[in-house]
DNA sequence: TGTATCCGATACATTCGCGTATCGAACAGG
DNA sequence: CCTGTTCGATACGCGAATGTATCGGATACA
């Protein structure tokens, strides 16, 4: 049985201070390269403080991915919902590759975590939660969309399409990770969404 | 200027074995989780055979990724330039997922090298001009498949559908690599190059 | 304001991995 | 075979990071 906490504020603090700092030294450095005294001393407390709020360099990964993850998600639940019941889809595509592509640091420790996750399935399992729900989120702005944009055949159904849109975005996101072209990354992305989402029947403008 | 070196077979061999060994460990816990000592002990040699060798780590990881991509890089422009002047897009994507999908172990090395390199300016460079070599394969196949199918617009140009191949590769990889289904991801990989490389123009599905 | 509780700093012992220096054995070349 | 060179095992010292135990100051609550 869990002794009840007096919860503190101090505590609630250092916890959410520790969790910054990480995601600083982790961005920087990476994961597996990063010592618990790294993540004390960019945050301003000593290992002692650490030790009280976490068990293990581990755990508090699981903590700030999960806690990135989820603010990121809604950002993009967000940008989807925003406009009425049923707008075009590159205007969506638009918002939603500038949230995503836009921190750097975020891509950097999101795929130290998927590298990590890869080699743990219980982190993996909480992964694909994510990502599952991120699917979802893009599954019904798609099917919202219908009637304005026919969708390829070849993806057959509306989760076929979501997969394929996470899989462009995990794709440019590697890319970008290399070359580090924003701006570059932003209309290719804007490109493979709509090659996909589209049917190929635009304007012709191979040379 | 290089002192002369004896190259003995000894050697060559306890360098091949530890870059065997090192692969397997490499991709077992990941790198940034392995010792010097781990690698050894798994080739089944002593710290000094490995000081003999390569002076860090990390020295090490960019030989074996080397190696590695290399020989895939091989496999995999063979897999391309197999058939005749021009088959179908179809059976070569087959030939090409078949080799790029099946060995999970390289997909974690990779993508370990991958996080490591974008942290790395320079080794960022060399993982750049491997993907670059690869486009240009795929290029050229695509360029001897052109009139049997025709390139979504949106894509424009050959180069544009070559990094479009390359970032679905990402994509599925990624997933894979957390799901584990191998088999699901060929099919899955051979659904999204459908869709991003014809036209979208086949029976309809929807339901 | 008093006090019981909580939090985080400090000190310590310990383990682990690193890099070097040295030496015997394996090896290539005559 | 003989010999000079190279390879890799062993032994050593060192520094870094870990986890724990203890303690004083902060904090909640009456």
């Amino acid at each position: 049985m869990e002794t009840a906490r007096r919860v503190t504020k101090r505590r609630v603090r250092t916890r959410a201070n520790l969790l910054d700092a990480a995601f600083a030294v982790f961005a920087a450095k990476g994961f597996g390269r990063v010592s618990i005294e790294e993540v004390c001393e960019a945050a301003g407390y000593s290992r002692g403080a650490f030790y009280s709020n976490f068990d293990s360099l581990d755990e508090l990964f699981f903590a700030l991915y999960q806690q990135r993850a989820d603010l990121i998600a809604d950002q993009v639940s967000g940008a989807l919902a925003l406009d009425g019941p049923d707008l075009d889809v590159p205007a969506a595509v638009d918002r939603v590759t500038e949230v995503l592509l836009l921190d750097r640091d975020w891509l950097l420790v999101k795929t130290d975590f998927l590298v990590h996750a890869a080699r743990a399935p219980a982190v993996a399992e909480t992964l694909l939660d994510h990502r599952a729900r991120l699917r979802e989120a893009i599954r019904e702005r798609l099917a919202r969309a219908r009637g304005h944009t026919e969708l390829p055949a070849v993806l057959a159904d509306l989760d076929g399409a979501a997969h394929a849109v996470v899989a462009a975005y995990d794709g440019v996101t590697t890319q970008l990770l290399l070359d580090r072209d924003v701006v570059h990354a932003r209309v290719w992305l804007k490109q493979l969404l709509t090659a996909l989402l589209t049917d190929g029947s635009t304007t012709d403008t191979t040379a």
